[in-house]
Formats: structure tokens, sequence, C-alpha cells
DNA sequence: AGCGTGCGATAACATCGATACATGGACGAC
DNA sequence: GTCGTCCATGTATCGATGTTATCGCACGCT
């Protein structure tokens, strides 16, 4: 019945919130072993009997979270296994889902990120599964045109990518569009019938000229300025 | 004469170069201010004289590996602009090398792709400025269909997301094409099908976009009016 | 009941980042 | 030449952190 390691009350339980609310409300350098032992009401030793060490606790914590998160996606994976949902419409609901969840979590997608923690995770492998199963879906529809690692490869380096480089931009200077266009990048490449996007002329045109646009020479500093802009605003619109 | 920062024979190098090889033979944890400081050969406050804190001496480090490294790139860059080498071949030698530097240095390039250091760091701000620089002989080739800052967005997003990815992985179940495969992903995701026309040089673009201008619905009736009107001005200046 | 096993609490150890304070020597003023 | 001032260096130390030893106690097994 009960597993060795759980004692009576859910102390393992607690510890972990405790560490897993820390790090998310008040990032990492919050996480230290005497702050979760008395947010979560213990004693430091308690938590290197459960743990081991603090590495033992931070897998925990990540394991907790991935857990929390992905089984909404595993849930969301059988069941639209089961209703026969488009496979990419799956697929990039899952995208989706991880750039929210690293935007909002930036500290513990961090954890998840860490390539030390990522070679001998469990939970890091559990999550990968999950993205596994995504792509062999879509595999097996007959659209993939890369093998099944290097589509999963590509999707997880363009999630984790976007996510860093989103976090590594000042919140107000983000280019919000950025996450689905690595998206469709990444699908573009892995799949074998082409979205067949349109070449829109009018586009490369106006980034061609938007680049050229500051040696105008004949026009004043700031009708550049102004027109630069107006130009940036005509791209993101598109 | 002497700067404040430069004492006498290199000290602040001396460190520097402490810790940069301390890092990169015996890893994150080893950079330790009183390690370093024996390494060195001085005491731990010199560093704190130096440096401020063990951040400053990691931004420092950052610096350092970033500029030893980055100075090729910068070199190869204003070679290629002169040179006239495509500038998509000078945008993959650029991703290429990336690929290379942060496979060989997993921790160095762990501690330049921290988000909150490359939000407010010299050196960050370098690096992204030479991507920024190809990104735009790129633009001004006029095979760019999407902004500059998307195009740099991606590219970004996409490197750092392989090598995490690849770190991530055993180096013996690493896919070794998995890198040139998001190059491609992004390329065709930023450039457009065609070399949209010959417009490399000023005159040629400004007259691509003259005929486009009109069609732009994200501007107002208004704006479309004075910018032609300055397009045509710069036109008739040429 | 006796006893052992395991869990919780206290205290302590080693190390780390960071700093206060004393020391000493170099340079200019008189 | 002598003294005083300033600045760099060196020693010692502080607070905090990860980690562990030790002790006491309660619970279950024989």
């Amino acid at each position: 019945m009960d597993d060795a390691s759980d004692s009576r009350p859910g102390i393992r339980e607690r510890i972990i919130d405790a560490a897993a609310q820390l790090l998310k409300e008040h990032g990492t350098s919050a996480v230290t072993t005497r702050a979760v032992a008395v947010a979560a009401g213990v004693q430091p030793p308690a938590i290197y009997r459960l743990f081991g060490d603090k590495d033992g606790l931070l897998e925990a914590v990540a394991e907790h979270v991935m857990t929390t998160y992905v089984e909404a996606k595993a849930g969301i994976v059988d069941a639209a296994a089961a209703a026969g949902v488009d496979p990419l419409d799956d697929l990039r609901a899952g995208w989706e889902t991880q750039l929210e969840f690293g935007l909002a979590n930036p500290d513990v997608f961090r954890l998840l990120s860490e390539p030390s923690r990522v070679l001998n995770s469990p939970s890091a492998a559990a999550g990968r599964r999950v993205l596994e199963k995504r792509i062999r879906r879509v595999a097996e529809s007959g659209r993939l045109r890369v093998s099944e690692q290097r589509a999963l490869g590509l999707v997880q380096a363009g999630g984790v990518g976007a996510v860093q480089t989103l976090l590594a931009t000042p919140a107000d200077q983000r280019d919000p569009g950025l996450g689905e266009a690595m998206f469709e990048a990444v699908l573009a490449q892995i799949l074998a019938d082409a979205p067949a996007r349109g070449a829109d002329d009018t586009v490369a045109a106006t980034v061609a000229f938007r680049a050229i646009a500051p040696s105008l020479t004949a026009l004043t500093a700031s009708e550049r300025q102004l027109m630069t802009d107006w130009l940036d605003r005509a791209l993101a619109a598109k």
C-alpha cells in the first residue's frame, strides 16, 4: 500500500510545496535549505532524510511541477488520440502550453532546462515521453518528412530557445509572435506537406526597405525616424 | 594615464584568466572566490576591489570569453561586408561558430545564456549586435520576409535551443544534424523564397517598396501619403 | 514489559561570499 | 631628510549556506 517515502501527513509534499512556492515567488536564490525548512515547518535534517541532498529536493520539486503541468498535457494527448483530434493541433496546443508555462514560471523552467539535470532526471524523461507521443501521432499520420528523433529535437530546441530568448528580452521589447513563428519554422522543417506559405512580396520589400531606410540622406532625421516607426508598425501587423 | 582599474601587471587579467580556466576545466561549482584567488595568486579581497562582487567577476569572465570569441566573429562580419561575401554564408558561418562554441564550452555558454545576466550585460549586448549586423546585411539584400527583429529572435532562439538540446542529450545519442536542421528551419522561415528581385542597392529597394507602399493597410491614409511623398523625394535625389 | 528501530530537534562543522580593520610602503610637503 | 597622508595589500572575521553528528523519544515487534 503505502510507499516508504510516504510517512504520515505528507511531510514530503509540504516540503516540496514550500520549496516550489519559494522558487516561484522569490527566485532561485531564495530556495535555501533553512528557508524551505521553516516554510514547511520542519527541520533542516528532514530535507536530507527525505531527499538526500539539496539537489534531490530540487529534482523532486522539478518532478512535482513537471507532473502537475504535464498531467494535463498527458491527459490531453490521450484524449486527443481517442477523440481523433488532428495531431498537429495537438502538437500546437502542447507547444503553446509549454511557452506559457515557461514565461509564467521562469525559474522552474530554467531548473527543468538545466542540461546537467535533464541528463539524469526521471521527470525530464517523462516530459520528453509526452512530446514523443505527440510526435509519434504526427508520424503515424504520415506527415513527417524527417526522423522522429530529428523532429523531437527540433521541437524541443525550438521551444526551449524561444522561451529562453523571450525571457532574455525585457518584457516590453518582446516579439509576441516569436513563439508562433518558431513553431511554424519547425513545422515547415519536419512536415512533408508544405504549409504552402504565401510568398508575400510586400513584406519582403518592406523589410528590405526598412533595412536601408536609415541611409536615405534625402530625408531629414526626424522624417527617417517617423518613417521607420511606421514601417515597424506595418511589419508588426503582418 | 593609468586607469584606476588597471593597477600594475594585469592583476585583473590574471584573475579573469584563472576564473575562466577554473570554469572551463572544473565547472561552475569550482569557481569560488577563494579558489580563484589562490589560482591567480592574489587575496580574496582583491577580487572585490576589482570587480565589486562575484557577479561582477562572472560578468567580466563572460565578457572576456565572449570578446575573445566574438572578436573573430566581428572581424569576419566586417571582412565579409567588405569582401562582398554572401550574407547568408556569413550568417551560416556565425551559426556554426556559435554551435561549436556552445558545445565546446558548456559552462561558459550557460553563463552567457542566463536570462538574468543577458538582460543587463554589455558583453551580451555586444554579441547581439554582431548578430544584428549579419541580419541587417541579409535584410539589405532584400531576402528577408519577416522583420529584422523577428529574424533576430528566431536565429537567437534556434541557436540557443539547439545548443541546449544537444547539451541535454548524452553525447552518444545526439543528433549530429540537429544544428543544421534548425538553421534551415529558421532560414526557411525568415527568407523569401525568391531572391525578391535584385534589390541589393538602395534605389532598387526603395523603388520596390514605393510600389507596394500604398497597399500597407497598417498605416493611415495620411501616413501613407506622407511616406510616399518622402519616398518620391528620396528617389528624386538619387 | 523490554527493546530496538526510526524519526524529530538541537547543535555543530566546513565552506562560501563578503567585509572590517590593521599594516606597510610610496609619494609629496615642508 | 623627515614627517604625514593616502592607498593598496594582507589578516581576520562575520553571516549564511549545505550538510552531518548526536541525542532523545515514541512507536512497534517479540
